[in-house]
DNA sequence: ATCTAATCGAGACGGTACGTCGCGTCTTGTT
DNA sequence: AACAAGACGCGACGTACCGTCTCGATTAGAT
């Protein structure tokens, strides 16, 4: 029963598109609403009229930069771990440092980002905890894993190399760290080259 | 070449401290170089001839925030690299996650502080380094541990909790971590770079 | 094209009155945008989209402040000119000479403003030239009288006397230098320019 | 019994053509203490200790630019005056609009310079009075000629072009504006060529 | 076919902070 | 003492972005 001009649906795309454009190219602080709602040809009324904040829009656009990256489960529990945290190793290479910096630095100090964000990790931390505990039943992995610490353990230095120390990340150095996480946290198990 | 009234020491101690207590209490967007100047004391002008941007006074105040956490050599490098990491996880808990993590995201994002902040992370990885080739030295680690892939291992997961999943890091977690780190990492042959 | 929310009509009235008032009180130095803004329950981002500079500012207040003394023509035109002289006489008193010399200095010195005003006295004089004429023609004033040498001859020592020595004018005194314009200028043949 | 270091007897020199150099350039606004000060190669504080402000240093400056023409008595009083109206006006054009204005409306509005400036006039006006009243008395001109206003009439005119209107002040002009003040305010002989 | 109501583009508006500029004062070491 | 150098307090300037608002012009479903 609603009346009135329909909102148009093409809208949300362009926009989310050059918000995302704005963001790889200036980062946080270079993303302003007036120049995207100028870039995407729609007035900034328009514009809050979807994403009633900057961040709003911000998270939005983030949202579909971070591409799923599927996690597929082969049965070979190691291996597609350390496949995984090769995906995510290539994905923070392939973003600007300084943007997933602003991301987790807007994420810590705006609740709307952040839960939005958080949440958005959660679904991808639960999915691969599964894939953990799928192995640990196979004995693929030693037995009381906690899949949290592992993932903490694969993931957590490639985040630090990226946002603190800068260094770069290499696809052997991934496969050491993982290999020396399933065998600290996973097990005892030799290293398959 | 005289060299004109000096510089009065005592402002960028005065401002720093201001600084910082404004940081804690409003956040980042809490945090105005106007209020900064006025609690102070200091005419903005001044301000600005040490800090060309608002940004690189925030640096300078949450900098000193991060208090040095002193590296001991006690001579047993397993139990003082689990120490280290406590305290490091203390120092982590002590600061808001939204002053880490814009701190992270500023430096990512600004040359001038990024360096500085690096050089400044540098260094206590630095002191780390030794301390562990000391403890490869001594035998109480597994010969041809890479000191830099080791303290990614114990440091990393800390980050990654504080600045990306939010989760609570407690002693005991540190501690299964550190332990995990401990005999997964050390363990690893050297990875090239 | 369609034209966006229009500009608030009072706003230029409310700015300009308050603006008037500031430069009455305070003159040139006592003048500040901030303060005009908040008096006129204006920000200053309305203010500064209407008049690009301070000194526009001051002039457009200025510009209303000169009112317009309207120039009537009995048929007497000698008694015409004398009455229309002792009312700019009146104008230059009821101004502070500050402001008509700092009015005149913008003038000078920046373009738009100084063909706004220049415009304003030409239209001014205009008038006044046409009422000399018509009396010349009724043979009241004598012929082949020069409309702006009569003008000059009338007007220039009343500015002069305001902007430059500062001398008191008094009605006598704008009498009788109206009375010798009358008997030398009105007697001149044509200069040419 | 003065000791200590003598004042370098070079600096008001140079400083008074530095700020001169200035205003001609950019006006009172382009008029900085700073850019003075540093042109001339003089500490801020030095010039201060000279000039206790930065519109005395104008003064100063505009002091030295109005270089004396002459009044010269050749016994014809009607020709001096229209020689010196002449020379009035050749200064007027060589000076920018702009500057004159300027001065004049900082003087209007700023005591120190307005009664430096005005004494600097006033010491002309009578020199030309003077030379006035030996014209009266040679029966050159009407008796009962009041010199006050017969400068008035010979001068306004022309600060009136230069300020308000901006025409321009040709000799023919200044001529037969001289000539209309002398019959006028001066008496009823016939003009001559 | 007209009425009606929501949507859209455009841009003005209030607000808040930013970073800059100039003035006149001060604090050094030097001559 | 006077000087060069330059830090300092102060106050205003003009700009940038945010989120809200007020327009006129569309654009469809309801009447």
């Amino acid at each position: 029963m609603t009346r009135g001009r329909p909102r148009d649906a093409t809208v949300a795309d362009r926009v989310v598109a050059v918000a995302g454009a704005l963001l790889r190219e200036g980062g946080y602080a270079g993303f302003t609403v007036d120049e995207v709602a100028s870039r995407a040809g729609v007035a900034k009324t328009t514009l809050y009229r979807r994403w009633p904040t900057r961040d709003h829009l911000v998270a939005a656009a983030v949202a579909t930069m971070l591409a799923e990256t599927p996690l597929r489960d082969t049965g070979d529990a190691r291996a597609d771990l350390v496949r995984a945290t090769l995906d995510i190793a290539a994905g923070l290479r392939a973003q600007t440092r300084a943007l997933i910096a602003e991301l987790v630095a807007y994420g810590a100090r705006h609740d709307d980002l952040g839960s939005f964000l958080r949440e958005l990790w959660t679904q991808r931390r639960q999915a691969a905890s599964e894939l953990i505990e799928r192995g640990t039943a196979r004995g693929q992995l030693r037995s009381g894993t906690d899949p949290a610490m592992l993932i903490d353990a694969l993931v957590g230095p490639l985040y630090y190399r990226v946002l603190v120390t800068g260094d770069p990340i290499t696809d052997d150095y991934v496969r050491a760290m993982a290999d020396a996480a399933l065998s600290g946290v996973a097990g005892q198990a030799e290293v398959p080259e």
